[in-house]
DNA sequence: CTACATCTTCAAGTCGACTTTAGGTCAAGC
DNA sequence: GCTTGACCTAAAGTCGACTTGAAGATGTAG
């Protein structure tokens, strides 16, 4: 299949599927001509990546964790990375509720609230999901 | 206080700081001189910061929510910010699952495995938190 | 009073993740 | 056989979030 049926089946812009290709996250089945052909586990692959972006990873990660022929190590880095996600959910759920507590808070400003102020002390310093060796 | 002061009780670069001054996310109390001082306040004010942008919020989003004096269309805005916090958890919490579940998978390899496919279709398009009018 | 550590500004540089642009290729339909 | 539309590459541009660098000002210790 063309990279426009791809980019129509999967959502994301054709200019981003290239980069992809150019990035080694998705591999062409080869070529039609100069046209790269694509099989359908390539929609699956792009939902996979778009899901991993979305959650924090970054493109270079999500690269290591979709590597074929599951490795062991490619076992141990999964087990990783959800453990991180773990602490990142732990984060948005603090942030949700400080969120929705700050919106019916009577404090002049949420920053002078006590129960504002507490789930900061929760906060670690890590800022994106993942910095570990990949 | 110093800059520095700051830096060393938030954990944050001095320039990160002062990046964060000209962009208009914290305010300094005024000048020693030529040196921005500030009070204890902007140490809790950055750990919100910090949060917030560790679970995705851009700066501009941060500076929204952090209005001084709790104007009626903040306190909506943070409702609907918590709202999408709800919505990334859920995808976390998909992620995480998926990638637990594919490290003991069975299947060659995690695309090919049912269940693990089964997590792709929960995911929507968006790739960050907010894309709201904020 | 002078040295110097610490601050200042402003401009430019970096990084990830793309997008845009310019110029070129090719299969298909008229 | 020529036009057209979908594709191609390579290079440059963009955006957010900072960092780095150069050159200058200032508070404080000796």
């Amino acid at each position: 299949m063309d990279i426009s049926e791809v980019a129509k089946m999967s959502g994301l812009p054709v200019s981003t599927i290239r980069y992809y290709d150019e990035q080694g996250l998705i591999k062409s089945t080869g070529r039609s001509g100069l046209r790269r052909q694509f099989n359908n586990s390539v929609v699956e692959r792009l939902a996979m990546i778009s899901l991993g972006s979305s959650v924090g990873f970054s493109l270079l990660e999500m690269k290591h964790m979709l590597t074929e022929q599951g490795a062991e190590i490619n076992r141990e880095l999964l087990m990783a990375k959800a453990d991180e996600l773990d602490n990142q959910i732990k984060k948005l759920v603090t942030m949700r509720n400080g969120l929705r507590h700050a919106a019916i808070c009577a404090a002049p400003s949420h920053l002078e609230c006590p129960k504002f102020l507490r789930i900061l002390k929760v906060v670690s310093k890590r800022r994106t999901v993942g910095h570990s060796k990949y």
